[in-house]
Order: structure tokens, then C-alpha cells, then sequence
RNA sequence: GUGGGUGUAGCUCAGUUGGUUAGAGCGCCGGGUUGUGGUCCCGGAGGUCGCGGGUUCGAAACCCGUCACUCACCCCA
């Protein structure tokens, strides 16, 4: 049998309604908070990725789906929506906005990783990106929406982590530091840790490792090697969370991992996961238009994992209940006036169905009861030689007589 | 890329120390009601036991290999 690609999923009609439902709370919040949809490719060039991601994090390295086009140039499937928002602006000149520029982001994501609970190759993703200035208000502001998107939906016992990673000069210098401080327990650290105390040291503080995480127990903080101007900004950004009455926990750990990020940074996480706890997160991104060879233009955003934010959901979401009217057509002239009368039901706007299989009325009103109508009529060649319908209603049994030519009105009127 | 778990009907799962015709519940189709659904009663369809090889008189079960799914590591949303 033919089936799905690896870590793919088919989102089931049983499950549309859900996304349906996500999809349009985060339209309509992001909406209010001031942003704008943008709708980017899905493929670009896989150059954009790598100079904007960073050349030597996991995701550039081994995750992405890169493909020749046929003339040989090389196009990746994205694996994150930021890179491409960036390059549209730039390619459309969008930062002349007299205020900040905000945008947001809707779709799926591609990343060659191996398929696990909460993680698959393609995923979805809801993102905004606000551009074009440094304030902290807006930082305040963006992860202010993110906490409000996830209250809106219902979801519970989240954790809002907060921290500022500097710039890379305040990252430099503390490198260093912790270099200096790891270097008498390199021994004693995980294979992993041992290595990223080469390649990204940083990521040794968010090491699950028990003897990783006792080993920097006492290592120096980040928060304290920040500049004055890197510090001012962070603490600016926790007062506006304190104002608004959004809880914080700083998290010292907490290191994004995309090489674009600086100074705030931010991640959501639930416990009821597993080991994929991370629902939404994101940062600035002070140097990406530098690196994209823009204009300096400060910047910050983030991303929702939505497979993820769907595990946390209950299955229902009660869709609007709009009135489902079953024609139930049998007999040798009723059949062809029932199928004629489902189009002139659905003409005038009315949700109707059949069932092209069902012969007898009983297996009619079986199938009527299964699609849960609402109504059904009841159309056989003694009503159709009467020129008459049954309408009869499912859940009290209640059945009248309706002349076919008034059925539309009948039903348009009373119900 | 590394490690663990699991593969039996459309779905969820039983299946005894290896034993003869592989089961249940749900779902599906039909009958009970020659033109009235859900509940109830009765019946039916549906299976290469993931695949390949081996051990054995005999394998769904044991062994080897392989594939798929899944969880975790890694990484990340």
C-alpha cells in the first residue's frame, strides 16, 4: 500500500476543524495587535537559509530539504518562516512604514529531523516579525501576544521564559568567562557537552545531563556580562511584562539556537509534552538584515509549533451548528425529483445532503441519522404524485406534510 | 545519526508451556418492520497474524534478518 512520507501527517476531516478554529484565533489576534498577513514561498534559494539560520547549526547542516532546480541552482524547502519574511521586505522595500513594520505568518515548515512525539518533518507554523525598531515596548508587545494566543485558545499551566543572550560583543567576552569556568569539569561533561565546548558552548547550559547541569551550577550568568545598553533594554522588557501582568520566569538557560538571535529572547513551554515542551518561542534579531546585506534594522519575532499546540487541545471544537437537511429519495420517480430538489435546496442556500447509495427508506434514514441531519425529507412516488414532501424531524420524530413547491420557503420561514 | 518499545480484522486489542478451523468489542452491510433512523434481537462480510528466512511432526507465538510505526537522545516550534 502506498503511504505518507515519513514524519508527514494527514490532517483528517475529524481534525480540520481544530486547525480551522487555531488558524482563526491566530489571524484574528495578530490582527489586532497591529500585524499584517504576509504569505511567502514555500521554496527559496537555498542561500537565504544558510547565511541567515547560521552555517553551523543542526538545521543548516543536516535538517533541510535542498533539491536542484533544473537549471542547477539550489532551492531548500524552508525550514522556518523568518529568513523569507526578511527577504520579501528587503525585495520589496516594506521598511519605509513610519512605524514598525508588522507581519505575520501561516503555514507549514520543513525540516528533515526523525519524527518523534510533537516533531515531525513537516510541521506548521504560526509566526509574527516585527521590524524596524529596538524599543522594548515591542518586545513587550510581541511576547505579550504570544501568552494572550495561547489564553485565547485555553491552554494551561504555561511558563513564559524570558532572557537576554546580548549582543554577540556581550557574548564574546562571556564565552570566554564560561569557557574559563568549564574547563577544569571538561572531563566530567557528556560526550555532547564536551564537543559543544568547541562548536557553541552556550548550549551546555541547557544540557539535560544531570552531570551537565551540576557542573554549571555556579557557572557565570550572561545577565551579568551584558552591556549597559543590552541590560537597560532587558530590564525595560521585564518591567512592561510586570505592568501588564504577564508572569515571567527568568531563565538564565535559556539560548536559542538559530545564530540570528540577540539580546531578548523567549520561549513558552508546557509541561503536558513530554519531551517536545516547547510550544512557541522566539527573540530578536538584531543582525539578520545585516547579514542579508540590508539596511541595519533591529528586529524580533516569534514562532508557534502548531502540531504541538494541537496535542494540547480537546478533540471537540464545536463547529457552528449550521441545519443539515437529508433528502431521502426513493422509488422510480421520487429518486430523480429528490436529486432535482437537493439542488434547488442547496440553490437557495441551504446545508442539505443524500446518500446515493441508500435504496430503501430505511437505509435512508439510517444514513440520515448517521450524517446527523437535522431534518429529513421524505420523498417517495406516492409523495411526489401528490405533489408533497415529508418533512420530518430527526431528534422529536415530528413529521408534516409539505407541498414540494413551497418546501423552500417552508423551511427558509420556520426553521 | 544513536538507543528502547510495538507490529494480529477499518479501529482498539485478546490469543495459555508452540497444537488442529485465529477471537472479542466497536465500526461496516443486511434481516427482524413489503415506506420510517438511533436502542434492542439475529445474521453476514472483512485476516498474506508487517515482510523474508530458519528451528520443529506442527509457528501468530521461538531464533535471525529486514521494513514500518512509536518513544527517547540529538536538535527544535
Amino acid at each position: 500500500m502506498l503511504r505518507s512520507v515519513k514524519g508527514l501527517k494527514d490532517i483528517l476531516p475529524q481534525q480540520a476543524s481544530q486547525w480551522q478554529h487555531i488558524e482563526m484565533v491566530a489571524r484574528t489576534m495578530a490582527t489586532q495587535y497591529g500585524f499584517s498577513e504576509i504569505r511567502i514561498p514555500i521554496f527559496e534559494f537555498t542561500e537565504l537559509y544558510s547565511r541567515s539560520i547560521g552555517g553551523t547549526t543542526d538545521i543548516v547542516e543536516k535538517e533541510m530539504y535542498t533539491f536542484p532546480d533544473r537549471d542547477g541552482s539550489s532551492l531548500t524547502l524552508r525550514p522556518e518562516g523568518t529568513a523569507g519574511v526578511v527577504r520579501a521586505v528587503l525585495e520589496h522595500k516594506l521598511l519605509d512604514s513610519p512605524t514598525a513594520r508588522k507581519l505575520f505568518y501561516l503555514g507549514p515548515m520543513f525540516r528533515h529531523e526523525r519524527p518523534q512525539a510533537g516533531r515531525y518533518r513537516q510541521f506548521h507554523q504560526f509566526g509574527v516579525e516585527a521590524l524596524g525598531t529596538d524599543d522594548p515596548l515591542i518586545d513587550v508587545e510581541v511576547i505579550v501576544l504570544l501568552w494572550q494566543f495561547f489564553l485565547t485558545l485555553g491552554l494551561m499551566d504555561l511558563t513564559l521564559h524570558v532572557n537576554s543572550i546580548g549582543t554577540p560583543d556581550d557574548r564574546e567576552v562571556y564565552i570566554q568567562k564560561l569557557k574559563e569556568f568549564l574547563e577544569p569539569r571538561l572531563n566530567i561533561l557528556c560526550g555532547n557537552c564536551q564537543r559543544r565546548y568547541l562548536t557553541n558552548p552556550l548550549r551546555i547550559l541547557d544540557c539535560k545531563v544531570p552531570v551537565c547541569q551540576k557542573s554549571t551550577e555556579g557557572a557565570p550568568t550572561l545577565i551579568n556580562y551584558l552591556s549597559d545598553k543590552s541590560k537597560t533594554h532587558f530590564q525595560a522588557v521585564l518591567d512592561g511584562l510586570s505592568a501588564l501582568e504577564i508572569p515571567y520566569s527568568i531563565n538564565h538557560r535559556l539560548v536559542r539556537g538559530l545564530d540570528y538571535y540577540s539580546r531578548t529572547t523567549f520561549e513558552i513551554t508546557s509541561p503536558h509534552l513530554g519531551a517536545q515542551s516547547t510550544i512557541g518561542a522566539g527573540g530578536r534579531y538584531d543582525g539578520l538584515f545585516h547579514a542579508l546585506q540590508g539596511p541595519p534594522t533591529p528586529a524580533i519575532g516569534f514562532a508557534v509549533g502548531l502540531e504541538r499546540v494541537t496535542l494540547l487541545l480537546s478533540e471537540e471544537i464545536s463547529s457552528k451548528k449550521v441545519p443539515l437537511f437529508f433528502v431521502a429519495g426513493f422509488g422510480v420517480i421520487g429518486k430523480p425529483q429528490a436529486f432535482k430538489l437537493l439542488h434547488e435546496l442547496r440553490q437557495a442556500g441551504i446545508r442539505a445532503d443524500t446518500d446515493h447509495k441508500g435504496k430503501t427508506l430505511k437505509a435512508l434514514l439510517r444514513s440520515a441519522d448517521k450524517l446527523r441531519a437535522e431534518y429529513a425529507i421524505i420523498l417517495g412516488d406516492d409523495e411526489v404524485n401528490s405533489e408533497n414532501a415529508i418533512l420530518r424531524n430527526m431528534q422529536t420524530k415530528a413529521q408534516e406534510i409539505v407541498k414540494l413547491k413551497e418546501i423552500i420557503q417552508r423551511i427558509q420561514t420556520g426553521y
